[in-house]
DNA sequence: AATGAATGAGGGTTCATTCAT
DNA sequence: GATGAATGAACCCTCATTCAT
């Protein structure tokens, strides 16, 4: 009833009905609906389909950062920190396969070019945890001496498609695997 | 007569603009356009813009085949082989952006899902070499011992990732950088 | 608010469209058009081009209907209830050409041909004035010994051409033409 | 191969699948393909879908007129004769249900009721056995007297509608109810 | 005479967005 | 704030007809 509780709930709705079934096979109509609440209701909170879009990708990316930084050990030997931190990556997204699956659907569109473009120009900020980790590693000459960004592709890369394969059910990802995995990303970027 | 160049035509056409703007943005009377066709001329070689994608990606598949096939060393130790095999496919896609961005799209639709689906159901033929590599390095036991998919996605997924990134102009896959990346993809798998 | 007025002022002058020009040569941007709507509004009302067909058949069969039940004599004799109640059925098709050129239209496309069977098979209630009769008149033995369904063909569709001849100017169905043709029908099937 | 054989063919395909599909459903290139013609090669025999849908019911008409006339007496009781006529054309439309759909597709149709008005307007000719028979029976005072037409009704449209239920499978036209039906638009009509 | 590739107007339907209530 | 009827541009696809060969 509260202006707040509409919001929220057209967020909910349209992040199940989006990830699931692709932002263009999602009506607004038809978040409306399941939303409980008319069209033209949604467009008080967004401009429009896109601004929904690129805001439900800002909750799930908040939803990760927060998650990730409790607990996260800031010091320790590099390899464990890395090891901490894809291990609970991947649990996160394994747990959360509809964020997964919107992420995908987010970076595979014209709103996920477009904002990885301006992340890479705008540094500013960008409370990156890879980012910070690969910098330490790189001055404590830990791990190759390659771009960051090939780093971060040589790590979060098989993350996601590990996650994939396994939504899919083509393999499973159980504590042994998920393990041995992000090692074998460690072992790809360790000098 | 004309007959096998309106097609070529068209697939040329729909493989710029669909690559570049994505399935769903480009209407058929846009190919049809471009390709200085008319809209109907499409529907002669093509049942419908499903059967359109779907051909393109055979293709691009097809010339990604024959170019990995030409050349590609059957003997000699796996490592090499694999270095091979990987930076083959890098330079590819590097050379052919136009491509690789239709992979892209067409992996993440869900053409490609279920074709991901039906391909892993059916194990039948797949010349594929990766896999063909993998079983014989699970053999002799050079790789770890996890499945096969997992090394398949440890090995591809950064390599697409950093196509991707050279593509946006984020990072400059030189033949250094490609050298220096396919070798730590190996590192990921090696036991 | 307008929603009832919109869906009628679709219904009548799709009525008039269709029975006029024929169910495929109206297209809906013509309705739409003439109904002083958009096309979209069509398809808030109605399924599609289908659902609106079928609907319109429903509306005159009910107007039919109860024109019909209006006054009809349950009791006297059968042979003056069955001219009354032709002498109606073919009064209402004077008087509503357009009615009449739709249920033509209707019946002989495939809707009208699938619902005649429906009918056919599901012999349930079909508040049918002359089935009734004729169930009566069957049982008083005033009529032919031959199945009902060739009793209605034998009655209704000489009417049915009268009324086209008339409408087409090809003669003038005036209540005496009108009189001497049921009671034709009645000595038709009269015992 | 010869010209002919191809018009031929093309009648012949097109007479079966316009019976059944009905002509709009019907396109040119799927009567071609079916009578092993290229598309254009219809347009040679034929100024467009309009005349060929036109041409088969002149061919139609030419069977019907052909099969009555041979052995029609001209001689004998009108009721007779009427029953002769009636129980031949019945019998006809029942062994030929093509000829039957389609002559009912086509005075469905805008063809046919731009035909009929021409008829009617024009009386020249007409070799009409029904109008001939009625004209006779009129003058001998046999049948009642109302409008020609109105005979014409009285008689044809009960045996039309009695084929389509035979069709249909509603009823079972036997020569037992062949007989009856005819007996009874003698009836109909008589004095 | 025969072909069939090519055409493009036209049809049914969808859906993001607006605006009067 | 909230509603949802209304809009109409845009999409995919069909098919009668033409014309160069």
């Amino acid at each position: 009833m509260q202006c707040i509780d509409k919001r929220t709930e057209v967020m909910t709705v349209a992040m199940e009905l989006l990830a699931e079934n692709g932002f263009h096979r999602v009506p607004m109509s038809m978040i409306a609906a399941r939303a409980n609440v008319a069209v033209g209701t949604i467009y008080l909170y967004f401009a429009g389909k896109d601004e929904l879009i690129t805001e439900l990708f800002k909750e799930v990316e908040n939803k990760i950062a927060t998650m990730v930084r409790e607990g996260f050990p800031t010091e320790g030997p590099i390899r464990e920190r890395f090891l901490y931190l894809t291990g609970k990556i991947l649990r996160f997204l394994i747990d959360n396969p509809l964020s997964f699956r919107y992420i995908e659907q987010f970076m595979n569109s014209p709103y996920g070019i477009s904002m990885r473009r301006d992340r890479f120009l705008d540094k500013t900020g960008r409370n990156d945890f890879f980012m910070a980790l690969f910098e330490e590693a790189i001055a404590d000459r830990v791990v190759k001496d390659i771009p960051v960004i090939a780093l971060f592709s040589l790590t979060i890369a098989p993350l996601i498609f590990l996650v994939r394969d396994h939504i899919l059910g083509f393999v499973t990802l159980d504590e042994a695997l998920i393990r041995q995995t992000t090692e074998a990303c460690w072992d790809a970027i360790k000098r």
